[in-house]
DNA sequence: ATGCCTGTGAGACACAGA
């Protein structure tokens, strides 16, 4: 099974790029962030042509995950168990969709920016990020042998070398150790990032601002990444980062990390 | 060329992204 998770940055400002890099890249599930839409105006027709099932979840033009896939899709959901909600009368996010798909429960997952390290969403990322990691665990202590694919963009660059030049980042969110540690624990938790496992060379990114050239001048960061639970970890045999999808006009400011998963022993 | 930001809603700019 190919699985695939792409911060598309609007689907309906880009759904025949979206649709063409399925249909070229033979992926079988397509995990979706910033799709930037509600429900009833995602352009679900396009992925049905293509073969694909698609489930989506979009409150307003903020945010929103969505997942298509040809090998069947079941038991969605649209929030984890403890999902913070953000303001004062919390509000549930367009942040987190569940589904599994050809036996592997997926996650597509859009974890908040945190904007600067003084505003409240940067606690509301750290708080998210948390309650993931103890919801997550739970389903592993639940069912240890569960296969679990935790995808998506995480918003923390966990080492220096995730971009292009730290000295910029300095006092700036995704690169702070208190978001690093929050990353981190996933691995405590007992899943593994298996794109690093697969794509240990530095200066590997996934995004590039749209401003000031950064992806001529190959200026990015590295932050969409999959957490593999222990069962699922060990079948993935390769992991690509789709860089041509950044080139040309109407590309999104990330591309596509693609997993190859073997079939369960 | 991979090229100087883009997408949303609104109907001018404000907000968000990272």
């Amino acid at each position: 099974m190919r699985l695939a998770t792409w911060n598309v940055n609007s689907i309906r400002a880009r759904v025949d790029r979206v649709i063409d890099f399925l249909e070229r890249s033979g992926t079988d599930v397509l995990a979706m962030q910033e799709t930037k839409c509600k429900d009833e105006q995602f352009p679900r027709e396009a992925f049905e042509q293509a073969g694909y099932e698609v489930v989506t979840s979009g409150f307003s033009q903020w945010n929103g995950v969505a997942i298509a896939s040809r090998v069947g899709i079941t038991d969605v959901e649209r929030a984890f168990a403890g999902q913070p909600g953000w303001g004062e009368d919390p509000v549930t996010e367009a942040r987190a969709l569940g589904a599994s798909c050809g036996g592997v429960r997926v996650w597509s997952l859009y974890i908040p920016n945190g904007r600067e390290i003084d505003d409240p969403h940067f606690d509301y990322k750290l708080r998210w990020l948390e309650a993931l990691r103890a919801e997550s665990a739970r389903w592993l202590t639940e069912d240890p042998a569960r296969p679990v694919a935790l995808v998506g963009d995480w918003n923390v660059a966990p080492l220096d070398t995730d971009v292009w030049d730290i000295d910029v980042f300095a006092g700036r969110t995704h690169v702070t150790p208190a978001e690093r540690e929050a990353f981190a624990a996933f691995a405590e938790a007992g899943y593994t990032e298996v794109s690093r496992q697969h794509l240990p060379a530095e200066h590997t990114y996934t995004y590039w601002d749209y401003q000031q050239l950064r992806f001529p001048k190959n200026q990015g960061m590295r932050i969409d990444f999959t957490w593999a639970s222990p069962t699922l970890a060990v079948r993935v045999t390769d992991v690509s980062i789709e860089r041509n999808e950044r080139k040309g006009k109407g590309a999104s400011d990330h591309v596509p990390v693609v997993l190859d998963i073997a079939e369960a022993a």
